[in-house]
DNA sequence: GTTACTGCAAAGGCTTTGCAGTCTG
DNA sequence: CAGACTGCAAAGCCTTTGCAGTAAC
């Protein structure tokens, strides 16, 4: 019998937060089990909106210092972005990215090849210590595409 | 013998904004040949400081105006940041870049392997046209690695 | 002469900081 | 209890917008 998948990742998140000295509070249980479920690139704001709607005391600040906080232990990542408004990733596994340069979206995607891309002399000459890689492909999502057709 | 290349690129310019019915205007050439001068990743406050100097009289919202102008007929390009403000890229040739996730610094490498990476099956899957592709490796810089050693 | 650009000023949006009250461990 | 966290408010940045005057074509 499977164990409930909830209840796994809160404990692996409490355990989490003893090893960096943080305090578990309901304010950061809530973020962190939005976040286990969302696959998209949200913004402090996004975050913030859905989680008063279940946590209507919940503050912008405490969600956003939350997702900094978060950022900083490696629960999650920040996310290079184009558009001046700083965007999370929830995903932690390796993936890479597709960025619409028209709407400005993000999408994952995912490739084992990608993923163990030879790293190219050039890092080692800088004496660069690589710690990950993402390839960031830019172009034209479909939905623009689409919109682009009819104008 | 050879043409001065300042002169060539000037020319180059002019032609370009003509293309796009942009009037050259003295704070767009000064702009524009700052940039080509630099290979860092300016933000526009940065190129503002650096302009000011030789043209005192210019605002900052026109070295603004003229970068997301320039960024728009494609003189330059804008860089993906995590640090929330805009920064520019000079450099238009295909390449990649070192991510330090420490002090934030971006730089350029290139690599032709990288430049030619077979895209992969997931990107056709979801209908989207390539238009470019980088890859951007995070880690530590060899500054930030010296002086974490000191401490 | 028309059309577009500049510079100034103000507004806007997102992020960060300070602090008193509150809660976790 | 001590130290850390939250929520509120204000301040700080960077970016964007509106407009009158000015310059390029």
């Amino acid at each position: 019998m499977e164990k409930k998948t909830g209840e796994l990742q809160t404990e692996q998140f409490m355990k989490r937060c003893r090893e960096n000295r943080l305090k578990v509070t309901p304010q950061r249980l809530a973020i962190y089990q939005e976040l286990v479920g969302s696959s998209e690139h949200p913004s402090a704001d996004r975050v913030y909106r859905n989680i008063v709607r279940t946590n209507p005391t919940i503050s912008f600040d405490t969600v956003n210092r939350t997702l900094l906080t978060f950022a900083e232990i490696g629960v999650i990542d920040t996310v290079e972005s184009h558009s001046g408004v700083r965007r999370f990733d929830t995903d932690l596994a390796p993936h890479h990215h597709l960025h619409c340069v028209q709407c400005g979206s993000i999408t994952d995607f995912s490739d084992p090849m990608l993923d163990t891309l030879p790293l190219p002399e050039a890092v080692n000459s800088n004496r660069f210590q690589a710690l990950g890689r993402r390839v960031i492909i830019s172009g034209i999502c479909e939905t623009c595409r689409q919109s682009a057709r009819k104008e």
